[in-house]
DNA sequence: TAGGGACTTGCAAGCGCTTTCAAAGCATGC
DNA sequence: GCATGCTTTGAAAGCGCTTGCAAGTCCCTA
């Protein structure tokens, strides 16, 4: 039986005091003598009472609601950062509320809808490729991974190029020359600034790119590989976009009986969970994804405390597993 | 600039009605002329009015929001679940307010203090270990995936023993007699159930099973493995209770360079997205992680309207890849 | 032509909290 | 002993919405 929660008048009748010294003692925004705070939190032990947010937002005129646009609940990649965000919330008045943009920037503008509608006072934004107008329609203050202009819309911004650039020349570095990338017209910027680095690579080490592509998911990194070795059956290394990408391409491989990496080498992208769980181990582009979710904790809770926010300079590394080999050796 | 979003009283004014009758268009909780609907329509629109959440479920008196314990939003098992439920919940007026229970039992109560506080009207439970008096003390309806008990209390319950049975079964029709199993102190009732199913196999077959322990995660799955090995070196197949075991496990083999499936087969538990993208993709037990989660929605929805909610019958099948091989083949 | 019923509409109370404002209590200083 | 200045406390007004109730309209019937 739903015993309904007690009032603040409840606890004030038998505190035997007013409901605004009850507020006071449990907001501490103003004296009370001893003896009352006593009472009132003796009261509120004993019936057990939590002020209902609903009221207490009302009343003080504002949500306390951190909006959060992520592509879905499943991504290996986006999940940790959210878990990361919403812990580095748990201890602020703050609570997170998510909402799946689905990859596509319809379901992202209906989303910001439903974010506006609940009043959130700032919003998060994680792969997710709406920007502009929309965003600044929203009227609050947009902290977002990636790529973004606005006023008062920052962004947290890692070196992708750079990264993809530096994992070419590791693959250059080990003999490679046939070296193809998989890339995706899905996913903002950071997807394309990979796709600049690899050719970066490749000009300056005068190698011809291979480029193909896929759409972030190991199906897309599947068809890709099918694609890719039809196009180019001599291709010795391949660098994802991402892992799933990677992991997809690696089963293609396994099927058509080539081997990782005495034949084909692999670089993937993120360092999701798994990555380090293949068969072999994915070599792979590390996204600090803790650091990245506290980052844009903080970052939004700056905001919301009327600062501007600092937003770290966060280092993307390679890590070096077994998926790539030399050639030659 | 937050330019403040319009009150029901400002579109009251414009559209010349009193706020009662905008809430009534915008509710239809009462016959407006078609005059008055078509002013207060227009004027929303021109304003650009959402009702405020906070304020609307004061007045009604309830908070629209449905409790969800999950243990972490980085699961690959649970991540699809919450996505499935979260998807149900869109076209209603409900919102999911989910909570990581980071596989505490301390965090998990502490979760359910403050989906208390939050005053949920339905809790959901995704893989988490809390029972008994502590959900009851939440007073509201409590719909779980995995076995609880109580009043006000379903559960979503699948044949695990009954899944585990048969894929310990599959492996011995196979051909293989030295069948360990990876358990795991952690998670609920359902790991004991794959247990008990895969020792009952094994009992009825005639043959010795072996046990070991790991805790849900690949580096449990690693460090089992190791474990299982040491013991029982000449081990043939293995039968993990989630995919994450099996996967983690896959690397340890990889490592000690036993093929999979020539020299150990495997077969995991969950089917997460990723257990198609191993090398070999992974035979293992799903779990219709969509269905799911529609039916613990259907049936939280169920219970809001006051109705018994029921619990469909949802199977357990295994999915054959490529991870196992018969023996002597 | 008056009375009654069916609709439509506005008033005002209230949801549970916060916060302004003023009253009350008290000690201090002359 | 009285004015002054603090401090503690409660009354009451909102926050933005919903909803019970009653008033007002209009049309129909006797």
């Amino acid at each position: 039986m739903t015993k309904a929660q007690p009032t603040i008048e409840e606890v004030a009748r038998r505190a035997g005091v007013s409901p605004a010294t009850v507020s006071r003692v449990l907001n501490g925004t103003a004296r009370v003598s001893r003896e009352k705070v006593r009472a009132v939190l003796e009261a509120v032990e004993a019936l057990g009472y939590t002020p209902s947010p609903l009221a207490r937002n009302l009343a003080r005129g504002r949500s306390y609601a951190l909006g959060i646009l992520l592509p879905d609940f499943e991504s290996p990649f986006y999940g940790p950062i959210l878990q990361a965000l919403a812990h580095r919330l748990e201890a602020t008045p703050f609570r997170p509320v998510a909402v799946p943009g689905h990859w596509s920037l319809a379901r992202e503008l209906e989303a910001l809808d439903f974010l506006k509608a609940q009043r959130v006072e700032v919003l998060v934004l994680l792969g997710a490729t709406v920007d502009g107008a929309p965003l600044e329609a929203l009227g609050v203050p947009v902290v977002a991974f990636g790529e973004r202009v606005g006023e008062r819309v920052y962004s947290l911004v890692l070196d992708n190029r750079e990264a993809a650039y530096r994992a070419t020349l590791y693959l250059i570095a080990k003999g490679h020359t046939r070296i193809a990338h998989i890339s995706s017209h899905r996913g903002h910027t950071d997807i394309r600034e990979r796709l600049l680095g690899y050719r970066r690579a490749m000009r300056e080490a005068g190698l011809e790119a291979r480029v193909v592509y896929g759409d972030l998911t190991e199906a897309g990194g599947y068809r890709a590989g099918k694609e890719l070795f039809t196009r180019f059956p001599d291709t010795t290394a391949v660098f994802a976009a991402n892992d799933q990408t990677a992991i997809g391409l690696r089963v293609f491989l396994y099927e058509k009986g080539l081997s990782v990496p005495e034949e084909v080498s692999l670089v993937g992208f993120d360092d999701i969970p798994l990555a380090a769980y293949q068969v072999p181990p994915l070599t792979t582009v590390r996204q600090p994804v803790r650091a990245i979710g506290e980052a844009l904790a903080e970052a939004a809770l700056a905001v919301l405390e009327g600062q501007e926010p600092v937003l770290p300079r966060l280092e993307l590394s390679l890590v070096e597993r077994r998926s790539v080999g030399e050639v030659g050796a």
